[in-house]
RNA sequence: CGGGGCGUGGCGCAACCUGGUAGCGCGCCUGCUUUGGGAGCAGGAAGUCGGAGGUUCAAAUCCUCUCGCCCCGACCA
């Protein structure tokens, strides 16, 4: 092998993406401060700058969910075994990842510790989602289709028991939102299926800054016991699909199960149609691995923990009082400005000069890093250096300018995140029509250790759940979904060869 | 749960093969120096070597068991 002079840039962040991806994100989590392991397998321990972008994406959420007649309610952690085993295909989906609670006392043993006493009479099953307890609760709460349609969301904590878990992408518990509608109608509550759906493309993309393809999922990918899956996806900067989000049309197979049942007006007893949909801590998880480079993390203005830290720079005590001075009015200054609703969000940070300094800041992912010294106040000027840019390629900036124009550079900042993903989704999403192709583009070059490879593939299926299999069985691709605005397009399956009218989307998955 | 890799100060690693009681870089603390693009020098704090057992005069090192993490697979938001 032949290695040129060129010195490798140093980096923030070891390894960088493309020397090993996985070790990568571990690593912009840790050097970020969002978040660590916990002493409980699987768990995390989120801290404050990673949760206040949870904060963040459940405030402005929040608002879009209310926005369309939904109300936010909470229900029991718990959930009676009974309740789970109503509903068959949905027991079956969760079976094997429930934490189960069966005691309700600890006693010694006699030697120092403690063991579980009080058995219950009925196992409690730590919610992995809500459908049945919430399911009953519609029950008691709908007599009359007067009583429908129902909108509830609740915020909170489930447990999934997962066999192999990721920090934010899939931990055994995480944190999300589930809203949960009765309908007196199937079209009804497909609408709200849809709608559903749509506020969450329009958030992730919007404040996320991910690009998201949005469909359906197949029958092997539907939620346990829905009748219909709706999906976004977007792409992660290995190329791999991320499930950014659920809705789920229920048709009556919850109501049933639950006894969701109302009088029509024209005095019929019939069964509710449901939906539920929901998105979890996992988007942050996505949030890096969309936005993120090899000098740690890059966040999204309109979701970022902060906006902009200021970097105080003083050699002599009486320096000191005058940038300390100028950096409390600035930062005073810059509190007062909403930017889409949300104050400012203003870091000081008066930690000694150094390199060092700024370069934390720039792995926590903060859009804008202000340096203040005296040469700057005495041109009444900023040292701005973005996020979104090299970190050599600061610029002087007048206060009265920057106050005047921040909002501006962080739309363009959010702006040039999502193009730049766009761009990347594009540039590796694909049409594919022979076998060949398809399995030349799904296998790495060096299987052993695998490049970033792959992609977004967009070819037909036939529609068979075997073919669908056979993929997944040979390169572990699979159908993220039919998108909604597929075409008709007569074509051969990627796998059997025989014809399908239209293209799905292939891709590895996490 | 199967296959592979790895557990050593906060982070990243070395020492392990060939046993002799732990070292480096970054970070942290103190002092001095320094011209605002990852500062220099000096001093300092910090480690049950993942855990348990065994072999041995002696174990981070060898053996057995165990726990956890990461990657690949099956499962999943």
């Amino acid at each position: 092998m032949i290695y040129f002079m060129t010195k490798k840039t140093k980096t923030a962040i070891t390894p960088t993406r493309s020397e090993n991806y996985p070790e990568w994100y571990q690593q912009v989590i840790k050097s970020s401060d969002m978040a660590e392991k916990s002493p409980v397998r699987g768990c995390m321990v989120i801290k404050p700058w990673g949760y206040a972008i949870w904060e963040n994406i459940r405030n402005v959420l929040d608002g879009m969910l209310k926005a369309t007649g939904v109300k936010n309610a909470y229900f029991p952690l718990f959930i009676p075994l009974s309740f789970l085993e109503k509903e068959a295909e949905h027991v079956e989906g969760f079976a094997k990842e429930c934490a189960v609670v069966t005691h309700h006392r600890l006693e010694k043993n006699g030697e120092g510790g403690l063991i579980p006493a009080g058995k219950l009479n009925e196992p409690l099953v730590v919610r992995p989602t809500s459908e049945t307890i919430i399911g009953d609760s519609f029950s008691k709460w709908v007599s009359s289709y007067r009583d429908l349609p129902i909108l509830i969301n609740q915020w909170a904590n489930v447990v999934r028991w997962e066999m192999r878990t990721r920090i934010f992408l899939r931990t055994s518990e995480f944190l999300w939102q589930e809203g949960h509608t009765a309908h007196t109608t199937r079209e009804e509550a497909v609408e709200r299926t849809h709608l559903m759906l749509d506020i969450y493309a329009e958030f992730v993309e919007k404040y996320l800054a991910m690009p998201v393809v949005k469909g359906y999922k197949t029958p092997a990918e539907r939620f346990p016991g829905a009748v219909d899956t709706m999906c976004i996806e977007a792409m992660m900067q290995d190329k791999k699909a991320l499930q950014a989000g659920t809705s789920h049309f229920l048709g009556q197979n919850f109501s049933r199960s639950s006894g969701i049942i109302f009088q029509s007006a024209s005095e019929q007893e019939e069964f509710a149609w449901t939906t539920s949909w929901g998105v979890s801590t996992r988007l942050i998880g996505g949030l890096i691995m969309a936005h993120s480079d090899d000098d740690g993390l890059v966040l999204p203005p309109k979701i970022a923990s902060a906006h902009v830290v200021l970097l105080p720079i003083f050699r002599k005590p009486e320096e000191k009082t005058i940038v300390m001075e100028f950096t409390e009015n600035l930062s005073n200054e810059l509190k007062q400005i909403f930017y889409h609703n949300r104050r400012i969000e203003v870091e000081i940070d008066t930690r000694e000069i150094g390199g060092a300094r700024g370069w934390d800041w720039i792995k926590k992912g903060i859009p804008l890093r202000v340096e203040i010294g005296p040469r700057d106040i005495a041109q009444d000027s900023l040292f701005v250096g973005r996020r979104d840019q090299g970190h050599r390629e600061k610029k002087s900036i007048k206060r009265e300018e920057f106050i005047k124009t921040i909002k501006d550079i962080l739309d363009e900042m959010q702006a040039n995140l999502f193009e730049r993903a766009l761009a990347f989704q594009k540039d590796n999403t694909v049409l594919i029509d022979t076998k060949k192709e398809f399995y030349d583009f799904f296998i790495p070059e060096n299987i052993d250790k695998p490049e970033i490879h792959g992609g977004f593939a967009l070819s037909h299926w036939c529609g068979s759940e075997n073919c669908e299999s056979q993929i997944k069985t040979d390169l572990s691709v699979t159908i993220r979904s039919i998108p909604v605005n597929t075409k008709k397009e007569n074509g051969k399956c990627v796998c059997c060869g025989k014809p399908a009218d239209k293209r799905v989307v292939f891709a590895k998955a996490y």
